[in-house]
DNA sequence: ACCTGAACACCGTTCAAGT
DNA sequence: ACCTGAACACCGTTCAAGT
């Protein structure tokens, strides 16, 4: 009787259908409740003060129900920052791909893309690459995105050293450099840390858009 | 002997933060001592980790007494943040020293000197520029410390250009792309992200250098 | 002035038990 | 499979009390 209720399910809502709501008890999908009020908590009380407790309470379970999603607090920290790696790797090519196949505008694209991630993200760039996760290792998947990252936007590189538009060496080097370049700037802005030091009249976009100029053309006189 | 210490401190917290012990009773100095305490635990179990129990413990107080000293566990974390901004600034300017008049290699210098002290003091970078302090407005020589720092490279950058090392732009979007750059790269690679994504051949010094002068050069292949 | 112990309201995590 | 309540060892913080 039990099976013919299985059957029945896998019949109604076989592989072409949309994934079975595996029949909740409570709640229709716990993870995905507590990840939301998590990025919800963060906004509110930093991305440290997030509680597996608090969530809990937020979404009206009990305080260990959390425990058959997550293995431990670390796990929904790392969670969190896995969505947001992936999240930010396709602003970045979506970006990109409005300027397709001008290599230099793809680049300048996905870095400004990249900066207005982490200015409308904060919380989730800190866990992303912050002190939170107490044991980074036990989450390669972590590094893997990251470096999946990297790597597209190594692509470009390469692409743009072929187009002409970037100086001969080492394209991981020059990727390097952007990737600092870009990332300073976003942990800078999105910590309000430039504010605090210029005050508050500045525009991160702008603001942005003059940084990469200036990597891309260099601080140094033009020679005469 | 304790007047010595009283001074020390004062030149770090300046009037505005906790009073300063005069004649302790247990113990030296307990205010530093919880501070080397808090660094000691940062190194091993994160920033994020702090707890004012535990420095008690370590410290040999009970764990009520840290409160005659910070008003509470942010107070301790805007003093290692407060500490790190003006060692930060102090090995900026000592590194600069070493190549005056010349402004551009002083850039560099303290630029380099920047990314050292991150890689080597990590745990403090994060209390400086991270999420951990909930309310940094209540520490508001952070910023003025910061402002400072950030205005020694400012100064620097005017002197480059009057030199004739830099372009003819606003000063201060110079600095900013400087402090981007440096600050980018320091903390990918004191967070070991650049390993993450790059395999752990790197060797920070190596790619500092020449990550600034692609900086100082430009991205963009010279014109023909 | 500085330190202590008890007390309170929180946490993360585990476990046996319920549906 | 998913959720619950009790239990344990931690926290931050406050307070009255000791020297």
């Amino acid at each position: 009787m039990r099976h013919e209720v299985a059957i029945v399910n896998m019949d109604a809502y076989g592989a072409t259908m949309a994934p079975i709501p595996r029949k909740p008890y409570h709640h229709g999908d716990l993870r995905a409740a507590l990840l939301a009020a998590a990025l919800e908590e963060m906004g509110r009380h930093g991305a440290a003060a997030l509680s597996l407790r608090g969530l809990a309470r937020l979404v009206g379970v009990t305080h260990t129900a959390a425990y058959r999603h997550f293995r431990d607090r670390d796990d929904v920290l790392a969670a969190i920052a896995e969505q947001g790696f992936v999240q930010l790797g396709q602003a970045m090519q979506t970006a990109a791909e409005q300027h397709r196949p001008n290599a230099l505008a793809m680049m300048r694209a996905s870095g400004l893309a990249y900066i207005d991630f982490a200015v409308s993200h904060p919380h989730p760039m800190q866990v992303m690459f912050g002190d939170l996760i107490r044991d980074r290792s036990k989450y390669p998947s972590l590094a893997t995105i990251a470096r999946g990252n990297a790597e597209f936007v190594t692509e470009l590189v390469r692409q743009a050293m072929q187009e002409g538009s970037y100086r001969d060496a080492d394209p991981r080097l020059i990727a390097l450099a952007s990737w600092a370049q870009v990332h300073g700037l976003a942990m800078l802005l999105s910590s309000g840390m430039v504010e605090g030091v210029a005050g508050a009249g500045a525009d991160s976009a702008i603001l942005s858009a003059a940084v990469l100029d200036l990597l891309r053309d260099g601080l140094a006189a033009p020679h005469p």
